[in-house]
This record gives C-alpha cells, sequence and structure tokens, in this order.
DNA sequence: CCTAATTACGTCGAAAATGACATAATGATC
DNA sequence: GATCATTATGTCATTTTCGACGTAATTAGG
C-alpha cells in the first residue's frame, strides 16, 4: 500500500527532517530534478540523492522524461506519483461547506460545495465533510485508504497550536481545537489553517506565487482580506488579525464598517462597494460577476467602477509596501478576474502613494503586481495543499 | 589568542551551524543555562553541552554564579568572555558618524561622535571610522587584535548581499558594498545594516524587546521610521522600504511631507510636528527634549503636544496590527522618553482604530506597547551586536 | 535528617547529513 | 566525429548531531 507509506513519511517524522523537505518541494512543483530540490532546500545534492532514491523504491516517487534547455547533462524531473495518494481540502465557510478532492500531484478530482445553514457548530461541520468525502470517494471510486489527510479552509483565525482564536464568521468556534474536533469523527490526520493563508498556500505552491516566499496576496470579494507571506509562512498576528488588510482604516471619518471602525478599505474596494455603487447608478442591483465581465466587454461606467475600487486598493497597498515592502502583490478575488482593467489603476495609484517610486530603484526592485492563478477555489486548493506540505501541522 | 579563535569561529563556519548558533544565544541574553540555550535555539542539550565545554576550554565562554529559583539541580550560567574580544559599531549618520567600542558582553567601553559635512563619500566615512577606532582604542589601552569585527549602522536601506539600495539620506551611496568599501581600510570583518534595524537589533538582542522574535519598532524622532521584525530577522523589503512606518500616507489631502508625498504620517507625529507646534504657540522655537521634559514635568500645553503625535502614531500602528499584528510594539525616539505620556494616548487611539479588539480575545493575544530600552544609542549598539550576531553578514 | 520530586548536566553509542570523488550525459567547438 | 565545457547524478567515508542513559544538585515535605 504506497499511501500508508507516504503517511509515514510524511507524519512520522520531525516536522523539518530532510525526507519531508524533499515531499514538500515535490509536492510544490510539478517537475524537480534533485539537482534543483537540493537547491530549493538547503540539503546536500547528495542526501536528496539517497532520499529520492529510497522514494522512488517505494513508488511513492515517479521519474519523468526531461528536457534540456542548456548544456550539460539533462537533469531528471521527479514528481509525486500521483497514485501515490489523495488529500481533501473543505472549505468552511459562513454559509458553505465545500470539499474538493486532490491527488498528490494537486490534480482536483472531485469537487463539492455545500449550503449550510449559518453559525453551525464544528459537530455539524464534521458530519457534514465526512459525509461529503464518502459520497465523493464512493461516486469517484476512491479507495477510502488513498486519503492521506484532510486540510480545513477556516474563515476565522488560527494558532499555530490549531486553536481558532478568534470567531466572527463562525460564532462560538472560538477556542476550538480543530484536532480534537476533527479527527474523531473523520480518523484521518487533520490539518487547518485560515481562509486566507490557505489561499496564499495555493498561489505559494501552484499559482502565482510558485517559487515566491515572500508575497502579499489582497483578496477582493464581499470581504476585502489577504495574507501576508514571509519567508515562506502566511503571519499569523498575535490575535491572530494579520493580513487583513481590508480593515486598514484610511479615512477616520468615513463610512461605518460592519467591523465597527470607520473608513477601513473594505469600504472602497470591495466587491460591496461596487456592486452598490452600480445599484446606484441602474437604478437595480445587479450581480459583481456581471458587472466585471461587462466592464470586460467595454462598458465605461463600469470600468470606471472597477478604476475607483482600483486606485483605493492601490493605495491600501502602498501602506503595505511602506511596511513590509513585499516583491511581489497578488490580487485575487472576483474583482481580479477583471485583470488590467483593475490592475493598471490599482499601480499608478500604489506609484502615487507609495514611499519608494519606481525611478528610485531598479526594475528588479520595484514591486510587481500580479493577478492570482485560483480565483476561485484557491482555499480549498489550499487547504488540500496543507496536507501536502503540513507546515501547519496540528501538534 | 582567545579573539582570533572567537574570530575563527564566528566567521569560519556556516552561517547556520550549532556553533554560532550558541555563540549567537550567550551574545544576546546575559546569561544562560545549558538547557536555555538548547531550547532557545533548538538544539539538542547534549550537543550545546559538548559545544559549550570546547568553547569554555578555550576561554571563549566563562562559567558565573547560578541562582536557583524553583526546585532542581540550579543551572550554571554561562556567558561570553568579555575580555574575549571587542566590537566596533558605527552610525554613519547624514552629518555625523559616531562609533562605539563595545565587549562581547556588549557593556560599552568607548563612544565619540564627530561631525562631518554632508554628502560624505564612502571613502571619507571610511577614514574617518578608522581614525575614530585607532584614537579609541589607543586612548582606551585596548588591543587592536581584540578588534573581531566593525558593524556599521546606515541612513539608508541595505540589500541582504550588503549593497546600498537607495540613499535619500547618503546622496551617492547607491550601489556601494560595504565591504569593499571598507574592509581594504580597516582590515577587519565588515557588516552592515540600515540605522533601524540596528535599532530593532539592539532593542531584541538585550533592550525591550529581548527574547522576543516578533515585533515592530516605531522610532519617533526627526524622521519616523520604524523596523519590522519577523520571526528574528528584520525586513529589508523589495525595495528597502520595510519598516518605513513614517511614510504610510493617512491623509491624501494633508500638507506635502519631504518624500514628496502628501499627509505622511511622519507629518501628524514626529518631533519636527511636535516642535513646530511648540514653536507656533510660544511664539518662539523650543528644543524637543526640552518640550518633552516640561511635558512630564506637568506643563498641560506639551502634555497635549505629546499626546496628540501619540494619538496620531496610536492610528498608523493600527493599520500595522491589522497587517502584521505583532505580538510587541515598541515605541522609541526622543518622543518616546515621555513614556506615559505618549503611550497611554498612542494605545487607546490604536484600540480606538484596530481591528481586533481588547475585548476580542485574551489578554495574552493583545499587543503590548512598551518604550524602547536604548533611546539614543541603539542603532549603534545595534551595529556592535551585528558583529556578534553576524546575521546580516557581508558575504 | 531523610526521602521524594524536580531540574540540570555530560557521556556515549547510534543515526543522519555532508563533502569529496567518480561517473554520466549532453551541447558547443574545432 | 572527437574533445571540451558544463551540468547532473550516485556512492561512501567522515563528520556532525541526536537520544538515551546515568549522575548531580537543589527544594519541599514529612
Amino acid at each position: 500500500m504506497i499511501t500508508s507509506e507516504l503517511e509515514g513519511l510524511l507524519y512520522g517524522r520531525e516536522l523539518d527532517s530532510p525526507v519531508v523537505k524533499v515531499v514538500r518541494a515535490l509536492s510544490g512543483h510539478g517537475a524537480v530534478s534533485t539537482s534543483q530540490i537540493a537547491r530549493n532546500t538547503g540539503l546536500a545534492r547528495s542526501t536528496v540523492s539517497t532520499i529520492l532514491a529510497d522514494l522512488k523504491r517505494s513508488n511513492l516517487v515517479v521519474e519523468m522524461e526531461a528536457r534540456n534547455p542548456g548544456p550539460g547533462r539533462p537533469a531528471i524531473a521527479h514528481s509525486l506519483n500521483p497514485e501515490a495518494g489523495t488529500c481533501v481540502g473543505a472549505l468552511l465557510d459562513v454559509d458553505e461547506i465545500r470539499v474538493i478532492v486532490a491527488d498528490v500531484a494537486h490534480n482536483v478530482v472531485a469537487d463539492l460545495a455545500m449550503p449550510v445553514e449559518r453559525e453551525y457548530s464544528p459537530t455539524k461541520a464534521a458530519r457534514v465533510v465526512k459525509h461529503a468525502v464518502d459520497t465523493l470517494y464512493k461516486e469517484h471510486s476512491l479507495a477510502h485508504t488513498s486519503l492521506i489527510g484532510i486540510g480545513f479552509a477556516v474563515s476565522a483565525p488560527l494558532a499555530p497550536d490549531g486553536r481558532v482564536m478568534r470567531s466572527s464568521a463562525l460564532p462560538g468556534w472560538q477556542g476550538t481545537d480543530f484536532r480534537e474536533a476533527f479527527e474523531p469523527a473523520l480518523q484521518k490526520p487533520i490539518f487547518a489553517d485560515s481562509e486566507s493563508n490557505c489561499a496564499a498556500l495555493a498561489e505559494m505552491m501552484w499559482g502565482a506565487a510558485s517559487g515566491c516566499s515572500d508575497f502579499v496576496l489582497l483578496k477582493l470579494n464581499q470581504a476585502v482580506s489577504g495574507a501576508v507571506v514571509v519567508d515562506g509562512r502566511a503571519l499569523v498576528g498575535a490575535s491572530g488579525s494579520a493580513g487583513e488588510m481590508g480593515h486598514i482604516v484610511i479615512d477616520p471619518h468615513g463610512p461605518l464598517c460592519r467591523c465597527g471602525n470607520r473608513g477601513c478599505l473594505e469600504l472602497y474596494c470591495g466587491a460591496g462597494f461596487v456592486s452598490k455603487m452600480a445599484a446606484d447608478w441602474l437604478g437595480r442591483s445587479i450581480p459583481v460577476d456581471e458587472i466585471v465581465t461587462r466592464a470586460v466587454q467595454g462598458e465605461t461606467g463600469f470600468r470606471r467602477l472597477l478604476a475607483d475600487a482600483g486606485e483605493a486598493a492601490g493605495r491600501g497597498l502602498s501602506m503595505v509596501g511602506a511596511m513590509i515592502n513585499p516583491p511581489l502583490f497578488i490580487i485575487s478575488g472576483v474583482l481580479a478576474s477583471a485583470g488590467e482593467l483593475l490592475l493598471a489603476p490599482l499601480r499608478s495609484s500604489y506609484e502615487k502613494h507609495s514611499f519608494v517610486k519606481r525611478d528610485d530603484v531598479d526594475e528588479a526592485h520595484y514591486p510587481v503586481f500580479r493577478t492570482g492563478k485560483f480565483l476561485d477555489n484557491d482555499n480549498c486548493l489550499g487547504a488540500a495543499g496543507l496536507v501536502l506540505r503540513h507546515s501547519s501541522r496540528l501538534k
């Protein structure tokens, strides 16, 4: 049984043991050579070589054909054997629970979203997820034994020890220990992180921040949130509010925000702002994705709305630029599907308000702005990624 | 010769080798036990034990008497032998070069500040520092051979490779490679980091952030700057602007700032703001330290000015709270000598504008605000600290 | 004064990771 | 088509690091 071996390999060891590092490197990128892994992980080539040999012997890693860009012996590309196992990513949202199944090469095998009544309990969530997993594995004729772990993307901040720190979206969950709450029901290794951090993880492992270990993610949905990734790890913060870019106060006398403050960034660049403005203009309500679509098709009114949102977001990010100054900003969420319609004004607004201007530094030292790769299921994917990366492994 | 051994130990090895980790742990805190070092560094007790034995044999480490708080065998306190060597910290400021000499136990042995004409060149700086070092070592009868390295605190951002990234305070320095520029003249290992990051390092190693590896430092001087420390390392940023909290734009229609933007935080909580307001009020200019002194003595007008500055700073920090959410804020610089007069309004303003309110979380999860320990020479001390910690070792 | 509990320390064999060396596979050049 | 330069890979002795065990030094409590 391949899976059990992989499981043992992943979870039986120290968190930062070389084997885990190698598996992590493999799970991140698609096809990597021995030397690349060595460079990425900082391990010696010989160590990686030995480990890879073991993994190949256990059939957890397969070789793929190599391509040769330059001179020198062509590298052998390795990747995790997709048949080595599957993992589940579950999103616990306010009124929806979504479950995806992916193989270890992060191909999404199945996807299921279920509405749930608000303010559901952890017990209820465990039941729903269990049911979904059972159903999906049955439907797709997957062996339950191939499931190596379940990752949760939670709409609440999580402490590194796996406890819910605060709970506005999921009332009553504060203090819940994820492992305690879910492991008994699901009988598999459990991992969890906040929804935003999962999204960031997905972009980092397989998306727009691939191979980049320092960046800031900004998600422009109804809520505006995000994540700050430093050295490959998303910050959590003392109170779990790291990455809450949507609630930077940019005008202390501005309108009231749902969080209780005034003039939060969210009010100026969230999907709510865009649809409210559009509704005022049209005289009727209109879904955000339609606004985006029609803006892309060329309707100038909607374009302007997106530009306004981009302008505000750029101003907010300029503050991030002054404090953290990441080399990469990833803009995600519904509004990001507008692409350059949003990004162009965002960039120029950033430049206008930022401390370091484009001319002050080399091109390479000026931050890059890019839309996310997974605008829809980033959090679920990231949750599945947790299982492979198990950086947020619950003790 | 003890020094050469220490030097070899510090610089002859990999940056993260256990020996270096142990020396680092020792150089940080005053007196530490074997087990404490093991816990702090993550190394096995046995490893630490062996290394310490070596170091003691070489006389680089001395034992101090132990205290026994609880039950159990009392720990043996170790510290670096102050006679094992000295190091120099040099501040390269706009119009001043300051040099301090410290032993490896971070006692300041000598201190010398020299005015220099503005826009001085690296060559000039090297000459001045060399002269100062020679003088100080002669005056205090220190052996030149005991000098194990020179750290620079520079008024400009430095890339991790030791190059000056931008240069507003030190025009013409952009691209300067510190090691190349100073090692030939000074003939000692050279280390360098930005002024703010050095200040943060000093607070982290021996000051208000002792033992804390995640915090944000805010310096309220004429300029308002700071540092963001994550996992024991001060962020640099893509363009070297990480930590520039003074240039967060809090009012896009506010007054013009020296940086070319409008409404930067610095304009509302810097020493410049306070003294300008005081001058308007008094009808004559008055030095900032006098304002602080008289506020402490009870003059309500000056108290109000400091409270206003604190209020603005708190608002700025609330943004940091939303993005990074560090467990500790350290307020430093001239204004910080006002203590609670500044901190109290700062705290309440932070609370007012912050996303997570005090009641939302346990006491332990709410950030702490504290004044810095070294308000005057933090940057020089930190520069000397670089030598011991050599985290910013130039390749 | 004696015992139990607790914490700290150091030694030693076992395990892990590395660095050096030898080998392999390709493109470029003559 | 032979040689060189370049890069990738695997093996193995050496070095480094760890975990387990036994010992030491103290406090609390009877």
